[in-house]
DNA sequence: TCCAATTTCCAGAAAATACTGAAATTACAG
DNA sequence: CTGTAATTTCAGTATTTTCTGGAAATTGGA
């Protein structure tokens, strides 16, 4: 591997943290490569570059495909494929979001669906289901509200984001001013 | 093992996901069985529910406070250790997205900064030390965003997030009313 | 259709991680 | 203190995961 030292820098920690981050260090590896580099690379770029079998590049790429964090791009009169990392950080985050959703929580949602149709048979039970209901309560209502999110373009999660918590200020503006139409019910915040 | 079917369930299907969420199978059974348990369990109850070495379950327990997701608890006229969850969903949302960014994203966030101060000698480095920056800038507005969040209570975030989507029209109201005072400056959202 | 470039698959080697039992340490009652 | 119960550590073993090289499959062009 010769790379320069801010890009080796960069792309061996990505080996390091993606362990971390549900992958292989490989996978984190190419992913960097593929994150700071400047122009389009393909497989053999790749392997030259970490120093990886030729198959293990494949891999690594075939599961960042999975992820939908790279694009496959093909230049003219070159049969190679050529790989790049989407720019936009924003929709990388999404990306991201999305993928780790469907890996980590929507199949325990789908359990705890399961488990919450069922009759529990023993006392022991009925408090498990209990709690499980809890938790599918907090975890519908939180991608829900993800769905939502989602939904909105960078420019207002920007302005959201930069609001930080003065949106309780906010909250509580509009709550006011709900008041002042309709004094009579001074109901908590909610649509 | 031999537990009741619901909490069967849930347990294994725990164990399975410990993988993605960066524990191993263990860890997550153990932290699955105490979620549902009704009572505090001491190491031996759990190694004898789940079939796992008595130091399998220290390592197992050690692991999870450090994620400080069990309380440890002492029982009168019992010198045994014994463990609990906590019981409120989003007080272990909050340990798990407090932790989980402590381990996933600080420590990219501290390389790069690092990576940030040096002075690139080569023109790939220029390009790539531009992409990190972009990395950094989108990382850095997060997790300061994060920060105010988890100051807020919990009644807050609900109400947030039974807006879902609906925040954005509240924003645009805002405008409406800065610009009513102030029609001079018709500026993008922004305090 | 055939050829050559390219990618993917696969079996086994290498490396990393998880798990166990025994020994060591700690905590506490008497 | 002493003895015992409880917990942790640790070295070795088992299991899982990663990685490689070669073989097979696929693809695009002649």
């Amino acid at each position: 591997m010769n790379l320069p030292p801010l890009t080796q820098q960069f792309v061996m920690h990505f080996g390091e943290m993606g362990g971390r981050w549900g992958v292989n260090r490989t996978v984190g590896q190419i992913y960097a490569l593929l994150f700071v580099a400047s122009k389009p690379l393909n497989a053999d770029d790749v392997g030259e570059a970490l120093a990886f079998s030729r198959s293990n590049v494949s891999m690594g790429l075939k599961e960042l495909q999975s992820w939908g964090l790279v694009k496959l791009i093909h230049l003219p009169n070159d049969r190679r494929e050529y790989f790049q990392a989407p720019e936009d950080v924003w929709a990388i985050f999404r990306t991201l979001a999305a993928e780790r959703r469907k890996r980590e929580i929507d199949p325990t949602l789908s359990m705890l669906r399961d488990a919450l149709m069922e009759q529990p048979s023993v006392a022991e039970d009925i408090h498990a289901q209990a709690r499980m209901r809890q938790m599918h309560q907090f975890i519908e209502r939180m991608t829900d509200w993800l769905d939502d999110v989602q939904k909105m373009d960078s420019d207002t999660l920007v302005s959201l984001m930069k609001m930080g918590s003065k949106v309780q200020k906010l909250l509580e503006m509009k709550d006011k001013m709900k008041n002042a139409f309709s004094p009579a019910q001074a109901a908590p915040t909610e649509f």
